[in-house]
DNA sequence: GTCGAGATAAACT
DNA sequence: GTTTATCTCGACG
């Protein structure tokens, strides 16, 4: 017992002070739990260049303009899911993605998803043995640890049920950290990447570079 | 620790 | 056609 869930109310506020408050909180699903370390907040329709939902709604960004403290899971590059918790009464588009984390709690199954995910699809990583720092470090291993897919996408995570986040062990003040957001062009300068300083887990920051393939 | 290249789907111009 | 909220691998230090 003594599971206690994160109210939707928390996640009724505006992304950015959302983020730095789910620092230290537990996202469990299964067997599986993971101890976030590291966030990064997106802004609402025509605030934010950066967000999904700045261009307005999609299909694929529907579940941001749906209720606070659901699940916005997307498939990026070809090969990786995200998973963000959605922010804000529902209109209003926005979230924050989960960069990373401690896997505390069935680091035996992550691993094993390292090779056999639960959901099809190209992400096996196959011959290698990730060191249990790795498992859910970055946010498409983050996705990875916690059997995180397609499915998922909507999920309610302040209800018992399948997928929810816990209060967990929120750091210090003190400890939270906060920069420019990882591998985005636009608002490079919006300071809404948070993470608790010092923990190993906390993926290593990489500036947006432009892909063009020669040929 | 750094670097470059490659894999690949969906949204976008 | 190009870009993207990424990761792995090998090579190197």
């Amino acid at each position: 017992m003594g599971e206690r869930l994160l109210g939707r109310e928390f996640f009724d506020r505006p992304s950015d002070v959302v983020a730095p408050g789910l620092l230290g909180r537990v996202l469990v699903h299964g067997p599986v739990a993971v101890r976030l370390t590291e966030v990064e907040a997106y802004g609402p329709p025509g605030h934010d260049p950066a967000s999904h939902t700045y261009r307005g709604r999609t299909p694929r960004n529907a579940v941001m303009f749906g209720p606070p403290g659901h699940l916005y899971v997307y498939f990026t590059y070809g090969m990786h899911y995200c998973a963000n918790l959605v922010c804000l009464p529902e209109g209003m588009g926005s979230g924050v993605l989960l960069r990373a984390g401690e896997v505390i709690e069935g680091a035996d199954v992550a691993r094993a998803r390292r090779h056999r995910p639960a959901t099809s699809g190209p992400l096996t990583h196959p011959g290698r043995v990730p060191a249990e720092r790795d498992l859910a470090r970055g946010p498409a291993r983050l996705a990875v640890a916690l059997g995180i897919g397609r499915e998922h996408n909507g999920l309610d995570c302040c209800v018992p049920g399948e997928l929810r986040v816990l209060e967990g062990d929120p750091p210090s003040p003190a400890a939270v950290r906060s920069g420019p957001r990882t591998g985005v062009s636009s608002a490079a300068d919006t300071p809404w990447r948070f993470w608790i300083d010092g923990d190993p887990t906390v993926s290593p920051y990489r500036k947006h570079v432009p892909k063009t393939r020669p040929n």
